[in-house]
RNA sequence: GGCCAGUUGGUGAAGUGGCUUAACACACUGCCCUUUCACGGCAGCAUUCACGGGUCCGAAUCCCGUACUCGUCACCA
């Protein structure tokens, strides 16, 4: 075909298309941005719910575009819309609010470069792809499904590679004639790239994370617009990333593969390259099968960002493990800045992990359990609250019923500096403070006391009533105790019972023992002595009379 | 099957030719501290980096081959 035919064969394709190039490229001007921004963006199609990975790669997108001055801006990819879901967009922008991801531009965000939903840019698209026409690089395709299927089957059975590109694109060099004639038949067909490529020769790209990449020429006349005119992802891409000024491609690298198309794409289209980062998924060792797999949504319920607000993960935490897993010298860094924020950290391409992220549930539960040890008991409070007023409401009223105590308890051995380590999310708080509310300790947790023994209950009420004085600090306090050790029979120290056991019925600490399980239903608390403070004496002889009569 | 990438203790991993008799963290075990648990401290936990060859004075690191794993080969993204 001639210029001037294709000239006409583009106006038969896209006989409303009035715009040309010129007008967008002037409509989005070039950025104006510091040296060394990066743009970066998170494309997220409204197919289903959010789950970890996209977490990251968004939380990726975030830190590097905010560390350089640039610019985070989400854009909807909702050209399939066969697969859109109900309510998926407000999802996406929903989740990434949540959890603290947020962009400063994009769809629902605002900005210079939109629409930023690719569903309202198909004239953008048909603009380009009429001028990529005109210069001979895509051309109508008319080929039936069945004649794609009876290629790729042959193509399979003599092992050459798959996909319509050569001898197999025939509609390739259709004639102007033969294009009218089918239009006007009303034959469907998608707009096919031409590709130049030749499979024998190598290119090369460089990729931020996995470095030097080498590979064939593409050479198939890949699919970039589809039958009812709107852009496939790898059009779509080269469009709104050129157009939009995206700097950096950080995504998955499920599409590494596609990176020869993409770069095709950007030269044919005049664009300049942009630079990509693909990060390895999220993998997990199967327990069945002991392979890798990616992990997902059935398998994994931590998979699926549902879980994180549901079991109350504190999004800081969930935010310190997505910075471990996106650098790998941000765990270190972090445990020798711990009064440092995230932000303070310098995120880099070459500390990016090249293969396969696992994830280590056991890490992010460290991660929250630090993360609550270093919130004040009065924060603690605060957040189990606003996260009870959600998920737990009954939970929520008591704590209100009962915040001074509240407070008090959550603030236990919190002065040291050695906080405790032991709540690591939000709805362990109810189960793991049972004893500090009577009617949760009376209802829930006394009937499921964890010893088995059976302790004197006179011992402790004889001490309690006679000897016990709340008003003391606790160094006295722990005197007066093991006193009261010593004169029953008790050794004063725990050494003392070791290193002579037959003289004495037990140590002090089991008479500590005693009275913890009897106050708190448990083996294992806080400090007691401030726990009894916060009771008071009537309420721990009513427990203890409980105890008694159970 | 083609193409692409990966494979280091129980787990997550550091490591880019000599500083590695393999960092750090989590888990686990033991001891210490201690009224319990936790916290904290100390110690132990891969004589070896999937396997086989090669290059080199020297290899977890470079090259080749094998195995396994991930991803991809759509008018889905």
């Amino acid at each position: 075909m001639t210029k001037e035919e294709r000239v006409e064969l583009a106006e038969l394709l896209f006989p409303n298309i009035k715009h040309d190039r010129e007008y967008y490229e002037a409509k989005y001007p070039e950025r104006d941005l510091p040296e060394g921004a990066m743009v970066t963006r998170y494309g997220p199609s409204p197919t289903g719910s959010v789950h970890l990975g996209n977490l990251l790669s968004a939380f990726a997108d975030m830190v590097y575009a905010r560390q350089s001055n640039g610019s985070f801006f989400l854009r909807i990819e909702d050209t399939d819309q066969k697969r859109m879901v109900e309510g998926g967009i407000e999802n996406i922008t929903t989740v990434l609010k949540d959890f603290d991801i947020l962009p400063n531009e994009g769809y629902s965000f605002g900005g210079e470069y939109g629409p930023y939903i690719q569903s309202e840019r198909t004239e953008i698209y048909q603009t380009y792809i009429k001028d990529l026409v005109i210069q001979g690089y895509a051309y109508p395709c008319f080929m039936k499904e069945e004649e794609i299927e009876a290629i790729r089957q042959e193509q399979e059975l003599n092992k050459t590679k798959i996909g319509i590109y050569g001898v197999y694109a025939i509609d390739r060099d259709l004639s102007l004639e033969e294009v009218r004639e089918k239009i006007n038949n009303k034959e469907e067909y998608v707009i096919r790239l031409k590709s130049p490529g030749d499979a024998n020769h190598e290119i090369e790209v460089i990729d931020c994370i996995k470095g030097k990449m080498k590979f064939p020429e593409h050479n198939v006349d890949t699919v970039l617009l589809k039958k009812d005119g709107t852009p496939t992802y790898h059009f779509a891409h080269a469009i709104d990333d050129h157009l939009m000024h995206t700097t950096h491609v950080i995504r998955g690298d499920e599409w590494v593969s596609s990176l020869p198309l993409h770069v095709q794409l950007f030269q044919l289209l005049g664009f300049k390259p942009v630079r990509y980062a693909h990060i390895a998924p999220i993998t997990i060792k199967d327990q069945e099968t002991g392979n890798i797999r990616k992990i997902s949504k059935r398998k994994d319920p931590w998979f699926g960002v549902k879980y994180y607000e549901e079991n109350g993960i504190p999004i800081e935490a969930l935010h310190l493990y997505l910075a471990t897993i996106t650098n790998t010298n941000f765990e270190e860094w972090y445990l020798n800045n711990p009064e440092k924020s995230i932000s303070e950290f310098e995120f880099s391409f070459d500390k990016q992990a090249v293969g396969g992220t696992s994830f280590d549930e056991a890490k992010l539960v460290n991660l929250c359990k630090t993360y609550f040890s270093r919130k004040s008991g009065k924060e603690v409070y605060e957040e189990t609250h606003f996260w009870a007023t959600k998920h737990d409401t009954e939970y929520a009223k008591l704590l209100e019923e009962n915040k001074e105590d509240m407070i008090k308890f959550f603030s236990i051995e919190k002065d040291g500096p050695r906080p405790r380590k032991d709540i690591s999310k939000y709805s362990e708080v109810r189960e793991e403070f049972s004893y500090a509310i009577d009617s949760l300790f009376e209802k829930e947790h006394y009937a499921k006391n964890e010893s088995e023994k059976e302790y004197d209950t006179d011992l402790v009420l004889d001490y309690v009533n006679n000897y016990l004085d709340l008003n003391v600090d606790n160094e006295t306090w722990f005197n007066t105790i093991k006193e009261f050790a010593v004169s029953n029979g008790y050794a004063a120290s725990p050494k003392d019972y070791k290193n002579e056991p037959e003289k004495y019925k037990g140590h002090v600490g089991d008479i500590c023992e005693a009275i913890r399980v009897m106050i708190t239903g448990r083996l294992k608390s806080p400090d007691l002595f401030s726990i009894m403070k916060i009771l008071g004496k009537d309420r721990i002889l009513k427990r203890i009379e409980f105890y008694k009569n159970k």
